[in-house]
DNA sequence: ACGATGTTTCGGGAAATAGCGAAATGACCT
DNA sequence: AGGTCATTTCGCTATTTCCCGAAACATCGT
């Protein structure tokens, strides 16, 4: 039962109903991060993530671009699915103890000069602020 | 991955993203059915649609109740998960066609006193208007 | 040119999901 | 009590999703 009319919405919709998914968009609602990053942050294989991402991208909630040899990845934020994420947004009260967590954890890998993995120099030097 | 804290919305989000279920929720917008309009009308079997209106109604999207021996559903309009549900309207236009002609033939069915199979006579008489 | 690092693609194995028909359940009617 | 009809539960198969590690790209620095 395919029902082509309805088939961006369902994609949107399945791509939406995944926690790790999730969870990058709340991440990403603090603010631009790299591929890296967030692999750092929900503790997960890279590739996982650039699949995540994929999906993500696909469905136009986020949008990616390539800074050096890292990819930048931020919300899409003149996306069609702009409603549909703010009606989401209240929807995650429950989890905000762990997504606030998560984003410290992205601040302090962004901003932490003292970790040259996470962290290398050249990118800490350009892209902060 | 599980990430419980976000189980709750992504069990909801899981639900909604399936085009037999977001048709059945824009049918239910029309008004209250009986199990088998629903699956005369969706041309599934009455099996398949029991299990898609079991998820709905566990993430209390829909609420159930018998009347002699049907089952009749209706949206829980009371539900926390109303903001969602608004958001996802408007983005089910592109399927306004095939949906509005969906409720088109649940009203014929519900109001034809012709077809004693799927409109018997006792429910007929007692739950119209 | 080479090596190191960030990212994506690919192959595979475990788990979840979707659909159906058959059988079980519950309610009505005679 | 027996029969009929609406619904649900169960058993099954086919398909999809999820996650990873290995390998392939791409880009920087030396």
């Amino acid at each position: 039962m395919t029902f082509e009319p309805l088939r961006p919405l369902v994609d949107t919709l399945k791509v939406l109903a995944h926690p790790v998914r999730l969870r990058i968009l709340a991440l990403l609602h603090g603010g631009e991060l790299c591929v890296c990053e967030v692999a750092e942050v929900l503790g997960l294989a890279p590739s996982t993530v650039s699949e995540h991402l994929t999906g993500l991208r696909r469905t136009g909630l986020v949008r990616e671009w390539k800074v050096g040899r890292w990819v930048h990845v931020a919300l899409a934020d003149e996306a069609a699915t702009r409603p549909l994420l703010e009606a989401l947004w209240p929807l995650m009260a429950g989890a905000e103890a762990e997504l606030s967590r998560d984003r410290a954890q992205a601040r302090a890998l962004r901003c932490d000069p003292c970790d040259p993995v996470a962290c290398p120099p050249s990118r800490t030097l350009q892209e902060h602020a």
